[in-house]
RNA sequence: GGAGAGAUGGCCGAGAGGCCGAAGGCGCUCGCCUGCUAAGCGAGUAUAUUGGGAAACCGGUAUCGAGGGUUCGAAUCCCUCUCUCUCCGCCA
């Protein structure tokens, strides 16, 4: 959500911003709304502030039948106020609804552009792997090595579900611990384990409602709705909380299912594990204060990095556009791994600065001392890393001629001490 | 699923139609005092929104779990809902 100050003082400025995101997106209607409210508001008062004072009077008035034509007039008074204040609630609605649905301004450091096309490369990491064979997708070497049920998968609930078995199962558990361990261990996050599944108000101060429940599972009769994202419950932990300045910044990670219905992509990634309606992930999550939240990004981008660099897989960091970021970001930077078998980089992580956007949604402030004006808190989050694709990665970038994929180094403790998976 | 109890400021806790944005305590902040610490004394200590002001600040309104109702007037009375707790049943 925009500061509603803001955009009174730099209606203009913000409609050139919010168009830098793409066509679609106006700001037209603000103004008269926001003063048709105001005005609305300020006479209402008026009347509540004259109809305290009365009340005020007759408490101290004793012979109350003395004052009854007054109390009449009171009762009209009260009539009128109700009246208006059912407006105003359908005013402050309307303005509500409008404001839930502008997206964030993109922020100084995100570059122009209007689409994917337009994402700028920031760096490489490592090498390609350059096997004497042709590597294969991972759904091959997943199915060939019986460790990927996708057929299964699609019996037990339908498609975009898999089946992991043996090895399998055993190499996302693997790798979900690994990641624990290194950002709770090594990088200062404090481990977390959320509901899969949170209210309304939770999906709206991380900014998934109103406008994208198309893309959420939503519970039959209730209104609960599946997690598309840790982020959306380990956020709205701090959700109308005032935090302890001195407390920033504070540092979460949470490995949870994710739940995404994934509309609008039929016929897109439908082989293989990139895009499931329910896949695993780790997500890390910072509340930072406003002027470190620049380098708190930079920090989080590279504990999701530091993944893939102990991994030893090949990588590219994108700093999204305008156009291809996020609702809710202010800027973007995806980390894409590369897929041998796919000739490909695809996504494996998205790590986000929101600026005050969802602090404001959801009112997550702090204040410095005991007497600091409450300020609202930068949140950020990033996938370290999305579990599934890692697993895609691995077989990808470690298969080898025969069928069998290679275990990276630092999981075979995890994997209790397996080197290698073979059939 | 059945029966009951509760929800008040950062925390504890009073209040039972007007004198209540809310006693008292704790905590915290500032000042005083005392070789240090502790104790003591004094003052202060919610949030949102709106109007005025360059600002310091001043005024209005709202907020005692949420929403509705009664009343000139509601933390207080009535209704609905949510959540928490206790007991019983069921259950990983």
């Amino acid at each position: 959500m925009l500061d509603i100050r803001y955009l009174r003082d730099n209606l203009d400025e913000a409609e050139a911003r919010i168009k830098s995101r793409g066509e679609g997106y106006t700001l037209a209607g603000f103004r008269d709304l926001d003063e048709k409210k105001r005005k609305l508001l300020y006479a209402n008062e008026a009347l509540k502030a004259e109809k305290n004072r009365f009340s005020d009077e007759i408490a101290k008035v004793k012979d109350k039948s003395s004052v009854q034509p007054q109390i009449e007039a009171m009762r009209a008074t009260s009539q009128l106020i109700k009246q208006q204040d059912e407006e105003l609630k359908q005013l402050d609605e309307e303005l509500r609804m409008f404001l839930l649905t502008v997206p964030n301004l993109p922020g100084a450091a995100t570059p122009l552009g209007r689409s994917e096309a337009d994402n700028v490369e920031i760096r490489r990491w490592g090498t390609p792997p350059t096997p004497d064979f042709s590597p294969k997708p991972h759904w091959e070497v997943g199915e060939a090595l019986r460790i990927l049920d996708f057929e299964t998968g699609a019996k037990l609930t339908g498609a975009r579900f898999t089946l992991y078995r043996g090895a399998g199962a055993r190499l996302e558990r693997a790798l979900a611990n690994f990641m624990l361990d290194l950002h709770t261990g090594e990088h200062g996050y404090m481990e977390m384990l959320p509901p899969f599944m949170v209210n309304r108000d939770s999906m709206t101060g991380t900014g998934q409602l109103p406008k994208f429940e198309d893309d959420l599972f939503k519970m039959e009769g209730m209104e609960y709705f599946l997690i598309p994202t840790a982020e959306v419950p380990i956020t709205n932990i701090h959700r109308d909380e005032i935090l302890k300045g001195g407390d920033l910044p504070i540092r979460y990670v949470a490995h949870t299912p994710c739940f995404r219905k994934e509309a609008g992509s039929y016929g897109k990634d439908t082989r293989g594990l990139i895009r499931q309606h329910q896949f695993n992930k780790v997500e890390l999550v910072a509340f930072s204060r406003p002027d470190d939240s620049c380098a708190e990004m930079e920090r989080l981008l590279g504990n999701a990095e530091r993944v893939l660099q102990l991994l030893g897989i090949h990588y590219r960091v994108m700093a999204l556009c305008s156009g291809d970021i996020g609702f809710s970001a202010a800027q973007t930077y995806d980390i894409e791994v590369w897929l041998p078998g796919q000739q490909t980089f695809r996504e494996i992580s998205s790590c986000s600065n929101f600026g005050d956007f969802q602090a404001r949604r959801a009112g997550i402030r702090f204040r410095d001392g005991e007497k600091g004006k409450p300020e609202f808190v930068h949140t950020l989050n990033g996938s370290g890393l999305a579990v599934g694709r890692t697993v895609v990665a691995i077989l990808e970038n470690y298969q080898q001629a025969d069928g069998s994929v290679i275990i990276p180094l630092p999981l075979r403790p995890y994997m209790g001490g397996m080197e290698r998976i073979t059939l």
